[in-house]
DNA sequence: CTTCCTCCTGCAAACAGTTGCAGCTACAAT
DNA sequence: ATTGTAGCTGCAACTGTTTGCAGGAGGAAG
């Protein structure tokens, strides 16, 4: 658990304190692989804290995602999914017919961050997006299938 | 409801049917001047017919949705915010600080939407973005309270 | 080491949204 | 007008997340 001295110092210095079930929940964010549902962190700790309570974990899960050190993310499973911020920024494009997730690259977003800072001084938390649409293949079989059904949507998303 | 005709031809023509149901949640959608909470459009609806269940709504507003008819926004109130989306395309800067709700024209998107088809060939639907962040007043406050910058985000979209 | 204050925890209940199901209905075809 | 059927409805049960509360523990100060 030494490499968690960094962000229980953090925390400290943000009047929070520094209890067993946080050291656990933080450490079973950091050790994992990429993003985790609440349960799978519970189902974690539980392994090593049989009592843990989900609204100990949610909470702990606030406390992190206000300090910016956990992205908290909608990716239209029906559960939030949650990622240590420190590993390197990316973003997720989601099909909503056939599901399919890609990843897309920062650089897309860095440039609408810097124009809402110049437009507005509006500093955009853009550290992990999940952007829905249509997939190139569903957006084929859309106009084959569905015909002129959905002639207003046919027009432009967003060009 | 007159009024409605173009939206129930659209309906139809996707294979849906146009309950009565249907068309009092549409109406309440419409005739609202801007966002509104699903137990909002529950009451409006049930002060024609009071037996309209919750999951009617839920389930229509999805159709609704992916049909992008009606946006759906997280704003970070704990429930989904919905909207009509032929009024002029908004999107919002919600501030994690002092809450404060911003407009954000269409136009900062437009380029995002644009640059994700060139690149991936993916359709974004981009009809009514949240985006958090910090306020221009806020980072003031944080910078002399001698806070760390950096950013969380939460991708939220409406179909 | 003790005291004290604040913050944290587990529990239970509440809340927003979703899902499976059996029966009903819009509506196209006849 | 009648029929057939895909799709819709209300209900109830369920999932994921949040909140109020009373007791418990971190950790700074003495």
């Amino acid at each position: 658990m030494s490499c968690e001295r960094a962000t229980a110092e953090t925390l400290k210095q943000s009047g929070q304190r520094l209890t067993p079930q946080r050291l656990m929940i933080l450490s079973a964010i950091r050790h994992a692989g990429g993003h985790m549902s609440a349960a799978q962190i519970m189902e974690q700790v539980k392994e090593s804290y049989a009592y843990i309570d989900v609204s100990t974990v949610y909470r702990t899960l606030g406390v992190l995602k206000r300090m910016h050190l956990v992205s908290e993310t909608d990716m239209g499973l029906g559960e939030y999914r949650y990622e240590w911020v420190e590993r390197m920024r990316h973003h997720h494009l989601i099909c909503r017919d056939c599901d399919n997730v890609s990843l897309l690259d920062d650089s897309f977003l860095t440039g609408l961050a810097a124009d809402i800072l110049d437009d507005h001084g509006f500093r955009a938390d853009i550290d992990h997006f999940a952007i829905f649409g249509l997939c190139e293949e569903c957006q084929r079989s859309a106009d084959t299938s569905g015909g002129k059904a959905n002639g207003k949507a046919k027009g432009k998303e967003g060009a």
